[in-house]
Parts: structure tokens; C-alpha cells; sequence
DNA sequence: CTGAAAGCGCTAACAG
DNA sequence: CTGTTAGCGCTTTCAG
């Protein structure tokens, strides 16, 4: 046997351990600041470091400890501002906590399970956030002990959980809207495609029915804006036409309140509009929405998952938390007369 | 000296082995496909890896491979719709090369240097955003041979540059607002917090210039909806009122929208505006804007950083891209007759 | 086709 | 305080 010989490039701990004229256990001690060394010797190593450009192998390091010191997430899409904001607030309390960082959207991809099976094994712990994934491969990971997350998805097993509240506010919205006189509900969106989604409906149905109201079945929809015009402008052609759209979110409600404004139609006036989410644009289009810490839960999930791995063994707790959610009133809803 | 022991848990390529009755290189080989074992023998394998749940170490494998199969990539924040579209035609086209992705925002740390370093170390490549992090950090990775790729940041030495236009399209800009009478002008942004905003201010004074207009002082700002505002709201007080703000993006224009509202000023009639990014919050604003390929950029960038891992020894060819942006008329920039 | 064993780069006992 | 050395889990020669 002789050595394999890898066409490898960087710089080893036993180069510069030549340099400095120690051993390679002193480099590695000199190099993370363990008592055991002599500050004299602590610089040679350190200057023979500087002088190769020098930086530890990860691989190595990882391995001969046994963690990754990386925490992963999964999510869905990274499309619409929504996504962008769990990941930052994620990517925030992780690099606190001096870990890397990996992410992977799925896209409903073929191989997605593949793909996180894979993460899985690169991490010490990581958030599946929706619907990004099977429930089987939730489990398969969460039975091999690693630590694991869920964000915005029903509960898998005994797994902790990081959600938004969905129902209350939801029936809040429909007492809203009732209470402005409104009978034909609509609502755009699809309960089977995200959890929030069919909490939100949940809730506006319950709302709905409290208030004996009729409760719409919902129209599925992707969560694009384009795909949002098109839907509500088949539904503001129905007769009779409904006499308010409750979007799933608030890509949707912009597209409807286009579709609205192309039917030559009046928001609140003639068709009244409401979103989930309270983006940046909801704002400038007088859109009445529900507002949610999007980076406060990922920066949550991010802390649960902390916790986890700090406490390994794992002990499940199979912890659910629930993070509050705001009605944001503006024009598209109606007209609300101040004081 | 004994065995050490660390509380690992995952299951090894060893359990498999002995439990399939075969040795590691052959459960190796097996589960990799390899031609050299007979499809019964990675049967045998198979059921044995699936009945203890097992996934190869990535740790293992790539300490013996030489390769992360992993690449990253830094930028200076993730607020706003910007980043995350970056983020995410990164995302996708490293996830088609089969490649893990860490992610990492500097958010002007302290600690950014050495974090972006400990990224380095574990990656097969990198893309740097913007002013994520100083030019010496730069250098220093490239000098390692670290696949590298700059992303909307002045080249450093001959590491590969991607970014978009932005000379042209304000020259462009420039003469239009000119092209509606305006002259006096104001800058809202500052060029030295990030290399695409001095590109877009360079290019309108160039335009106003060549236009014999004032050339404005920039007025610098965080890239923030309210620090947009608050300066706007500035700007407005001054006598005489700048007749056209140009912002150096959507969200600082926003801002100035806002301000403008609440000073009681029509727009464009009293005073225009004009952004930079095109976000989806600009059009239900009617602000007249820059439309950047935001996604293709981080798609772009992915796709250099690939050729380089794929050509290693690296041979940098210091080559530079640039992405076409288009200037996208609404209303607030000026009112403009139809054919 | 299969197995034995040599590393990959690093950390951490253990023995000076 | 410092050096020696045994792994960490996997891939890959090299021999059979």
C-alpha cells in the first residue's frame, strides 16, 4: 500500500508544523488558544500560520470532534419576501451562536428528498420548514436522533414545532368583515398546499359559520401574483360576484386587486380584498392583510434547535409554539370611519 | 493509547458491513453503485444500510474525496426582496450541479472576516457580494486558490467579476428626467456603501453633466424604507425643493414617496421620483425604476464559480460579466403622453 | 468481484 | 508545556 497521493492544494497542519519546528498537536493547541502552550511558542506557530496563509481544515476538524458545527434549513421556495425573511432571522441567531449555515429550497423538486437526506448528513441539526418535504422523510431523519425543527407544518411525531397563528386571527379577519355588511365570501388559495394556508382557511370558515355565514370552498392557487389575477379574475366574473376575496396571502390579494382594477371594478367599493403577510407592497396598495414575525420565526426555530443540540442526548419534546399574528386594517376592505 | 471514544451516534459504514456480512469497501462500492459488485452482493447491502437507517458520513466522505461538494456564498444582508432573489438563482443552479449551499450575511459584523473565512474552509468555492467584507479578506482567499467569484463588488486582482449595468441605464435615466425639464436634482443614497450605488450615481452625474444640468451632492443613507424617508423629508424642506430625487433603490424611493405624501406634495407634479431594483412594491407605487435580473445574477455567479471548481488548478482569467438592467417608466417620475 | 489497509487533516488522550 | 499516536468515517489502491 502507498499513499493515495490526492492532487489535495491546501495547506496542512504538518507544514506548518515543520515551519514552526513543533508538533502538529502544538499547532493545533497554539492555533485555538489552549493554555497548554507557551505564548512564546504560541507565536512561531502562529507566524508560521500567517506566513502560509494557513487556515485549518474544516473536514479534519469536524470529523476528529464529531459535530459539523452547521445547522441546516429546508424550505419550500425562496420566492416572495416571505421566505427571505425566516431565513434571515434564522441566519441571524445561527451566526450568534457561531454555527454555518446551509439552506435548501426544494422547489417541489424530484429529488428533493435526496437532497435533504443529503443536508441531513452534513449538519447537527436542521429546520423542514412546510411543506417542503414527505412526512416519511421527516420521520426517517428524526428517528436517526439528529435534531430537527418544524417550521410552519403540522406536527410529525413527536418533533418541536415553530408556527404563526393562523386560526385566531383568521376568525378575527371573518368577524371583520362580516361586520362590514359583506354575505358572499370568496376565498383564493389552497389548503392542501401549506399548513398555513389551511389554518387560515380553517379559521375563516369558522368565523364564517359563527357569524352564519356561508363558507366558500376555497380555490386553489399557486402563490404568484400572475397566478393570483387570473384566479380572481375568473371569480369576479361569477354572478353573482362575490363581494369579497380573502387571499391566502398577500402575492394573491395584489393580483387580485389587479384583477379587480382590469374589471374595471372599485376596491372596497365594489369588491373588497385581503392578504396574509403585510409585505411591503400590501402597504402601498391599501391592502388590508395580517401581519406575522416571519423573522422571528425563523429566528425561534433557530433558538429551538439550538437548544436541542446543546442538550444531546436528545430528549424529545415534542415542544409546539405558536407565534402571534396581527390584523392590519387599510382600505381594501372597506371603508372604516375614524374615532 | 486507547480508543477515544466520543459519544457518536450516527451509524456507520461498519455496522452495514458486518451486518450485510461483507467488508467496508464493499459496502462502499455498493451503495455508490459502483460496477464491481455483483447486483446480489449490493443487495445484501442495501437491505442492511435501509434496515439501519444508515447515511454515509459527508464528513468521511469528503476528508477521503478532497472535495466539500458544497459552495457559499456571503453577502451584506438579506433584508428586502434584493438579496433573497440573488440568493435564490444561486441556490437553484448550485442544487442542479448537485451541490450543498452555505449561505452567510455579514451584516457589517466585527467578526465578518472571520467568518467568511471559516466559510472558506468549508467550500470547493465561494461568491462575495457586494461590500460584504474587506478587500485584504478577499485577496487573502483567493490567494489560497479557492474558487472565487465577486458579485456586484469592484474587482479585486483577477478574481471573476459579475454585476450589473448600472453606468448606462442611469446615464439613460439621467436624460430622461432632463427630458421632462427637470434641473434640479437630488441623490438620495450613498455611493460608498456599496459599489453599485456609486456606479448608478457616477452615471447620472455623467448623464447630467453631458446635459450641462447640476451635478447633486449625493445625500447619503441606510438602505432602509425609513432612513429613506427621513432624508426625503429632509430634502424637501430645503428651499428651492429639489424637483426630482433619484434614489439609489426602490426601497430609499419608497421612503421618499412616503415623505412626500405626508409634506402634502403631489407626485410627479410637485416633485418626481425614481428608484433602483424594480420591486414589487414600485409598481402598485407607480415608481419609475431600474429592473435588475436579480435572479440571473446569483444564477450567473453559481455558474462561473462551477466552471472554476470544475477547471481546477485554477487558471484565473479575471474575467468580468456584466448584466443588462432596463429602465421601467411609471408615473413618478413625470407624466407621458401615449403614442 | 471482494477484502485489507493506507490515508484524508485534525483533535485529544497519554506519556513524558 | 510538548510530542506521539490513535482514531473520526469514508474512499481507494493493491492483492487476492
Amino acid at each position: 500500500m502507498k499513499a493515495l497521493s490526492k492532487p489535495r492544494e491546501g495547506v496542512t497542519i504538518y507544514e506548518v508544523a515543520k515551519r514552526a519546528g513543533v508538533s502538529i498537536a502544538t499547532v493545533s493547541r497554539a492555533l485555538r488558544d489552549s493554555e497548554l502552550v507557551t505564548p512564546q511558542t504560541r507565536e512561531r506557530v502562529r507566524a508560521a500560520a500567517a506566513e502560509l496563509n494557513f487556515t485549518p481544515s474544516r473536514l479534519g476538524r469536524s470529523l476528529a470532534e464529531g459535530r459539523h458545527a452547521a445547522n441546516g434549513i429546508v424550505f419550500p421556495d425562496l420566492v416572495g419576501p416571505y421566505y427571505a425573511e425566516v431565513v434571515l432571522g434564522y441566519e441571524q441567531v445561527a451566526a450568534e451562536l457561531g454555527r454555518s449555515v446551509l439552506i435548501r429550497a426544494t422547489h417541489g423538486r424530484a429529488d428533493a428528498d435526496a437532497q435533504v437526506l443529503e443536508m441531513a448528513a452534513r449538519v447537527d441539526g436542521m429546520v423542514i420548514m412546510g411543506r417542503s418535504v414527505a412526512d416519511d422523510v421527516v420521520a426517517r431523519i428524526a428517528a436517526t436522533g439528529l435534531p430537527l425543527v418544524l417550521l410552519s407544518r403540522d406536527p410529525v411525531s413527536d418533533v418541536d414545532t415553530v408556527r404563526p397563528e393562523n386560526d385566531t386571527t383568521a376568525r378575527e379577519l371573518a368577524r371583520h368583515l362580516v361586520g362590514h355588511g359583506y354575505r358572499r365570501f370568496a376565498f383564493l388559495g389552497d389548503p392542501a398546499a401549506a399548513p398555513d394556508v389551511a389554518g387560515r382557511y380553517a379559521g375563516l370558515a369558522a368565523g364564517l359559520k359563527e357569524a352564519g355565514v356561508r363558507v366558500p370552498d376555497p380555490v386553489p392557487c399557486a402563490f404568484e401574483l400572475e397566478a393570483g389575477r387570473s384566479a380572481a379574475a375568473g371569480l369576479l366574473a361569477c354572478r353573482p360576484r362575490p363581494r369579497v376575496i380573502v387571499c391566502a396571502n398577500d402575492e394573491l390579494a395584489l393580483g387580485a386587486l389587479t384583477a379587480a382594477g382590469e374589471a374595471g371594478l372599485r376596491v372596497p367599493q365594489d369588491v373588497a380584498v385581503t392578504g396574509w403577510d403585510d409585505l411591503m407592497a400590501a402597504r402601498f396598495a391599501g391592502l388590508t392583510t395580517v401581519r406575522q414575525p416571519m423573522r422571528e420565526l425563523g429566528a425561534t426555530a433557530a433558538r429551538r434547535l439550538h437548544e436541542q443540540i446543546e442538550a444531546r442526548p436528545a430528549k424529545r419534546t415534542g415542544r409546539q409554539e405558536t407565534l402571534p399574528t396581527e390584523l392590519v386594517l387599510r382600505t381594501s376592505c372597506g371603508t372604516h370611519t375614524m374615532g
